[in-house]
DNA sequence: TATTGTTATACTCTATAACTATA
DNA sequence: TATAGTTATAGAGTATAACAATA
């Protein structure tokens, strides 16, 4: 367990901030796309050659499984998402449509899109930013 | 406009990750005290001697604000929170009680409470950070 | 007449428990 | 017996519209 400093004391309530306003962010575009959050959500964590069951939604959507049912059948009812059968009969696995990755890309566009304050910053700032983050996310996983 | 450099974009997906990490962070400190996520927000954006209307908090919440009356009832039934009148007797203002100031203080303690990435850095990197985001801030608010 | 906050209402989201079909 | 997913259902959260009090 590594020490506590004033500087991670300080950097982890901007980056709170920071995220405060990203979520707003977040929620705004699903809306425009008439999505729930956790709709949004499901298309952003699916690949296109999906291997996530439904267990493994509600894990993440941090829902009970139940709950995914519904949000799934509405994905495939507008034709985003494609429910298949795995190797263990009892398990379905989700997958975007074309058109469902169609979506998640614009989605993904915009919330990827850099906020004005990192804009702001100087390309050296960027760069130094950019390493450090990669730096305390490999420090994170350090197996995965 | 600034330009949207290579480095911006890549630092931008990466600050959505530990958005969704700090989100979970967030629901789960909630839950912890018997809060809703947006009881929760609300005493995290209230001060203690307030000056927050209905109103402005429905803005913050991004929800209408009629669903701010019940939020606020269920924070002052449970004596976090309190409605004064305003000089406009149509407002009401929003401040902590004590027990909703300590309440804060809790939440606020475990939600600035570094992550992990965020101490597994060298405290080099933590300083570079800091300041980075420092800088980002200032940027952002060149008047407020 | 416009605005702040509340109430009434319907709709959605969520969790719990019971059910099915596989294993 | 245990597990993945669904269904039924009740409770909480949410938006819309109508309302009271004040400006």
């Amino acid at each position: 367990m590594a020490k506590v400093t004033k500087e991670a004391r300080e950097a982890a309530a901007l980056l709170v901030e920071l995220l405060l306003a990203q979520k707003r962010r977040f929620q705004l575009n699903a809306r425009e796309q008439a999505l729930s959050p956790q709709q949004a959500a499901t298309l952003w964590n699916l690949e296109p050659g999906g291997t996530l069951t439904m267990n493994a939604l509600a894990e993440i959507l941090m829902c009970d499984a139940s709950n995914v049912t519904g949000i799934v059948d509405k994905l495939e009812a507008r034709g985003l998402v494609r429910r298949s059968q795995g190797e263990d009969r009892r398990v379905k696995v989700l997958s975007l449509t074309a058109d469902g990755e169609s979506l998640r890309e614009a989605l993904r566009g915009r919330l990827l899109e850099p906020p004005e304050w990192l804009l702001g910053l100087s390309r050296e700032d960027q760069r130094t930013l950019l390493e450090i983050l990669r730096r305390g996310r490999a420090a994170e996983e350090p197996s995965a």
